[in-house]
DNA sequence: TTGCAAATTGCATTCGAAGTCATTATTAAG
DNA sequence: CTTAATAATGACTTCGAATGCAATTTGCAA
């Protein structure tokens, strides 16, 4: 493409007119064999790759779709990256991507997040109150949630299950005699890290476990080890950990063999997410596997319906975490 | 944005004309205060937002930097992939995401890139031989490789200087009197896996080390302890190992540790990127840190230097990578 | 008040492809 | 060999904002 090859300039090229070039290049289009043959080598050999800006004005469809992640979240969040845009691509959509570490809020996020006019939205990051849903709709833009809902089911959304998924954890914690429990949450300002803390809570409430211990950390491993730390220069040790996530339990692990402390003899430890390390050799961690690539196509399935049919119904669909059985957890001493 | 409104809609309704709307909401444009006034109240109350596609259309300049990334590789990608972003969006850059890793390969993936008219392009990924690079050229548009270049300076980019780094690492080796070695290199398909190879085999040799094995990972975890295990099975123990990255560094410390030998005092292990994980207190792994920050600013700063200034020539910037003492070597016995 | 430069403003055009519609070429059926 | 149905084609308009240019207004000094 020398600096700007357009449809014009292959259709004069080729004795035909602007829009016999057009159809070529779209599927489905009433064009004879001979016009195809005769556009596409000139095209060919001009040069000329259809612009999708102008594509995108004239259809009102950009084709791409905006991915509002954090960096600091999840440790799986590369892999959820990485399958939307398998996903997206495979559905002719690219990714639009959204940052949301800075200072910078949500609200500017998506300032500016609506001049591109992409088709629609995943939302991975941050927490979507109903104003913010509902801004969505004003711009009349699809989104799925990702690992979050909205309070009134206004937008859809697809989840792993935590309830019943941190259910089978305290369960196989309970079955283990435990009874002095510290809860290792993630950061406060994350819906899904208060989710996991108050269910955790919940549940151990319910079997009669009360008054437990929470501490607080960032979901990195550093913050699992310090507020294990932390914890233990004040007070005596528990024998089971509820982490928030699975780094914060892999430090939490480092930190209590530090202390001379063995896991799990003396202490179990649970986690979420069954990131790669959480199965490496020296860990062998009990957790939680969230299905990425079940819940990664949904989310794509569910956003190009809604955006080809933009007034069917918001949906959720939820999945069962999957429990992977690690050596974590032994009985209470 | 009741589906739609246009600059004309406010013009109309504020009662100005269309162009005084554009100018509204340019920098630097010409406009009296109270018509800025009066077309901002209307724009907030009708809820306009410009339509970035038709400006790209018209100025000709997307506002997009497309991002070619490959999740297989090193892990620090994500770390990578946030901090591009970053400094994009700082100077109103947006990321488009480009994964290079399903069977299609580069040429597909350029030929629906050139679609998008985006300003330019990062390529993490991918090994780009003259004839891809001459594709940008043709297209104008300026590319920046990380981490890898391409053998005449045709294309800009910012590297570690693998040389510099990894000479660290052998030199500490073989000041701890190591004689048997064994390299874990990447996988052949990534042009840094074979740098990174080639150039530990070079400095053994001129130290007067050769013929020193090779296996071979894919950069993760699990085959760097697949192939340490599969070398064990064949031959004697090495006392050190080089790897091609941390991962597959850890992957070897954990089969070592597997198998009963101590590490490091049994072997010493080095790996390469400085990655999380690579500092636990499990591992304390000897390694090279890149720096990625200053990596990824200058990335974008050529990128955006390029962009505004196509004529500049290609320039190319390397750093050193930062050695990280870990506890993973100790003196052969 | 007049004169003139500088600041504003609007008109008309442009970016590049897609779609509508009317027209012409083809094909198939009778 | 017609005629009707269908396929193929091109002229023209559209998407929404930016910009060159000419016209108008404003500001300020004389």
């Amino acid at each position: 493409m020398k600096k700007g090859v357009t449809s014009y300039d292959v259709a004069k090229e080729a004795g035909v007119s602007q829009s016999a070039v057009s159809r070529v290049f779209l599927k489905g289009r009433s064009v004879s064999e001979k016009t195809r043959e005769k556009v596409l080598a000139t095209a060919k050999r001009m040069g000329y790759k259809p612009n999708a800006i102008a594509r995108m004005l004239i259809t009102q469809r950009s084709g791409m779709v905006a991915v509002i992640m954090s960096s600091r979240a999840n440790l799986n969040y590369p892999e959820v990256l990485s399958f939307l845009n398998k996903e997206l691509t495979e559905r002719d959509e690219r990714v639009l991507l959204f940052n949301l570490d800075d200072e910078a809020g949500l609200d500017d996020l998506l300032d500016n997040l609506w001049n591109y006019r992409v088709d629609g939205v995943i939302a991975l990051a941050a927490h979507f109150d109903h104003s913010s849903i509902q801004q969505f709709e004003e711009h009349n833009i699809p989104v799925v949630l990702y690992n979050r809902k909205v309070d009134d089911d206004s937008a859809s959304s697809v989840c792993c299950n935590h309830e019943q998924s941190i259910a089978q954890l305290i369960n196989l914690l309970l079955e283990n005699q435990h009874k002095k429990f510290l809860v290792v949450a993630g950061p406060t300002d994350s819906d899904v890290a208060n989710e996991r803390r108050e269910i955790a809570l919940r549940l151990l409430a319910a079997n009669g476990v009360n008054d437990v211990p929470v501490v607080y950390g960032d979901y990195s491993y550093d913050s699992g080890q310090a507020a294990f730390s932390d914890y233990l220069a004040e007070y005596p040790a528990p024998t089971a950990v509820v982490c928030g996530n699975d780094s914060m339990a892999l430090g939490v692990i480092d930190e209590a063999r530090k202390r001379g402390l063995n896991v799990p003899n003396d202490l179990s430890v649970v986690g979420f997410d069954g990131i790669d390390a959480s199965s490496w050799h020296g860990y062998q961690l009990t957790t939680i596997k969230q299905p990425i690539e079940q819940m990664t196509k949904a989310a794509v399935d569910i956003l190009l319906e809604k955006i080809n049919s933009p007034e069917n119904p918001a949906q959720m669909r939820v999945w069962a975490g999957k429990l992977v059985t690690g050596k974590s957890i032994a009985r209470a001493k």
